[in-house]
DNA sequence: ACCTGAACACCGTTCAAGT
DNA sequence: ACCTGAACACCGTTCAAGT
C-alpha cells in the first residue's frame, strides 16, 4: 500500500462529509484507506494533527482573492466566506472550533489586519475579531437571515467605535 | 453500595474540577464511586443525560434573584451570572456548551423574557439571545476586559435596534 | 429496585520488526 | 521511508443473573 498525506486528508473530508465528525475515527480512516492504523502515524503526529491538516483544507478551499473596499463590507465578507467554507461540509462548523481551540490565530487573522486598516486599537482588533470568528462557527444552525442579523448586531457595535 | 443520583453528579463535578472534561468517563466514575460501569445506567440513561444533569447542578448554583431593572442592564447581569458560573468549574464552558446544543432552550430563555419586555420582536429576540449566550459560551478564555468589550459590542447592536 | 459480571463493539497510540 | 502485527490502555453500552 502506498499513498500521500494528501490522499489521506481526502479520504477523510470524504468519510466526514459522509457519516459525519463522530465517525472519523483513526481506525475506520485506516480501514478505508486499506491500512493499519499505526501506518497513519507516519503522515501526523496525532489525530488532533489530522484534524487540523483537514480544517486547512477546507479553509483554503474556500478562499477568496482580496479587494479593496471599506472595513465593514470587508468583514462582512470574511464572515460570510468563513461560513460558506464551513457549511460546505457535515459537521464543518464543530470541526473548525475544535482546530480553533489550540490554535485561534489562523481564522482571526484576516479579520485583525481589517480591523487595524479601519483604526481600531490592540483591544478592539483582538476582541472583535475573536467575537466575529466565534459568531460564525456557533451559528452553523441558523438560517440565513438570522445570521446576518446576528452580524449586524456586532458590526453595529464596532462601526460605533469606529466611525 | 448504596447512593443517589445527587451523588453520581456531585461526585462527577468533582472529578471535572480535578481532572477536566477528557476525564470524566463514566467508567472512571464507576470506579470512583466503587460501582460497576453498567450500574450508573439505572440512574442516567446514557452519557449525555449525565453531562445534562451537572450541567444542571451548575447553573442552578450560580442563580439570582429576578430584580427589576433596565433590559439592557439586566442581558448585562444575565450574561455575567452565566460566565460566572461557568468559570467556577474547570471545563466548564466546554461542558455547558455541549449540552447547549442539543438543548438550547434552558440557557437562553432568561435572555428571551428580558428581550420580549424590551419589546424585541421575534426575530430580534431568537438572535438576541443566541448570540449572547454563545458569545459567553465561547469566552471563557477571554480576560474580564476583553468580555465586557465584547459583550458591549453586542448590546450596543441590540440598543441600536430598540431604544 | 439496584447492582454485579461479563461481554460487545469500539477507541488513540506505540513500537519492534519487516520491506 | 513506509508499513505490518500486535499489543497497551482505555472507551460507552447492554443485559442476564443475582440480592
Amino acid at each position: 500500500m502506498r499513498y500521500r498525506r494528501s490522499d489521506v486528508v481526502a479520504r477523510a473530508i470524504e468519510v466526514l462529509d459522509a457519516h459525519g465528525l463522530d465517525a472519523l475515527s483513526m481506525r475506520r480512516l485506516a480501514g478505508d484507506l486499506g491500512v493499519q492504523p499505526g501506518a497513519l502515524y507516519h503522515h501526523f503526529t496525532n489525530k488532533d494533527a489530522l484534524l487540523a491538516a483537514i480544517a486547512d483544507e477546507i479553509l483554503h478551499r474556500g478562499r477568496r482573492p482580496a479587494e479593496i473596499m471599506a472595513w465593514d463590507a470587508e468583514l462582512h465578507l470574511l464572515c460570510l466566506g468563513l461560513r460558506d467554507a464551513m457549511r460546505r461540509h457535515r459537521d464543518g462548523a464543530l470541526l473548525i472550533a475544535q482546530v480553533n481551540r489550540s490554535d485561534a490565530e489562523a481564522l482571526e487573522e484576516p479579520l485583525r489586519s481589517a480591523l487595524e486598516r479601519a483604526g481600531a486599537g490592540a483591544q478592539l482588533t483582538r476582541v472583535g475579531a475573536r467575537t466575529l470568528v466565534r459568531l460564525v462557527l456557533s451559528h452553523e444552525d441558523a438560517d440565513d437571515a438570522d445570521f446576518a442579523l446576528g452580524l449586524g448586531l456586532v458590526l453595529d457595535g464596532l462601526r460605533a467605535r469606529l466611525a
